[in-house]
RNA sequence: UGGCUAAGUUGGUCA
């Protein structure tokens, strides 16, 4: 089962959905029960190729298998109606699964405060990572990272700025996922020394710049006619 | 005992 699950994540993953159905088909025709695992693999896997509905029916044939969902289970669905900007359906099932018995853990937070940024919300974003806060899990670093970016998106550097020394207040440190979010708003908002003073200061803390990173840093500073830089 | 599942970042193309 291990082996058919990561074959189906596999496939899931290079968006081959339909191929990993199929394999689920093959397991249960070959007498191998279906896992919780194997549930949230398709799921998520669904939920990625846009197909949400598809995941919820699922669920319903799991139940009726037996297996009940678990923190993961809801955690993946929640962030698959954020992504397809069901933000209130998203929240509708995290308030289900708290009356089912299960607190929403980081990952789950993350998922909401992402969903609201993506729809601009960012105040609103913050205000759940307050709550978040307050339900005793702490934000960590990807939460971080969401609410940068989120920031970043909407033009509110204010926020942004604040986070980021609330950040070094609490010891938290930047990761590259958020210092290539960082980089390339102060690429957007044409503040190309401040990006190049930042690209400076990640590579001193020792993280390296990366393809996303790299991709950036060319395409801005050939967009300025810096083209020498870039090379 | 362990091994499989959930969250954030860039560029391009087309509408």
């Amino acid at each position: 089962i291990i082996t058919y699950n990561t074959l189906i994540d596999g496939l899931c993953k290079a968006g081959r959905v339909g191929e990993a159905i199929g394999l689920v088909a093959k397991m249960v025709k070959d007498g191998c029960s279906l896992n919780i695992i194997t549930y949230n693999t398709l799921f998520n896997g669904l939920c990625k190729a846009g197909s949400i509905d598809e995941a919820l029916e699922l669920v319903a044939k799991m139940v009726q298998d037996g297996c009940s969902l678990d923190i993961i289970t809801y955690s993946t669905l929640i962030d698959g109606l954020c992504k397809a900007g069901k933000i209130n359906t998203a929240f509708s099932l995290a308030n289900k699964m708290i009356k089912n018995g299960f607190s929403p853990n980081a990952v789950t937070y993350s998922s909401l405060i992402d969903g609201l940024c993506k729809v601009g919300k960012v105040e609103e974003a913050l205000r759940l990572a307050d709550k978040m806060k307050q339900d005793g899990h702490s934000p960590n670093y990807i939460t971080y990272g969401i609410l940068i970016h989120g920031f970043t998106q909407v033009g509110r550097m204010d926020l942004t700025f604040k986070l980021v020394a609330q950040m070094m207040h609490s010891r938290s440190v930047l990761d590259i996922v958020t210092y290539n979010s960082l980089i390339s708003s102060f690429f957007k908002e044409s503040r190309v020394r401040e990006a190049l003073i930042l690209v400076a200061k990640m590579i001193k803390s020792g993280c390296h710049p990366d393809i996303f990173t790299y991709n950036s840093l060319i395409a801005h500073l050939c967009k300025v006619g810096k083209v020498d830089e870039a090379l």
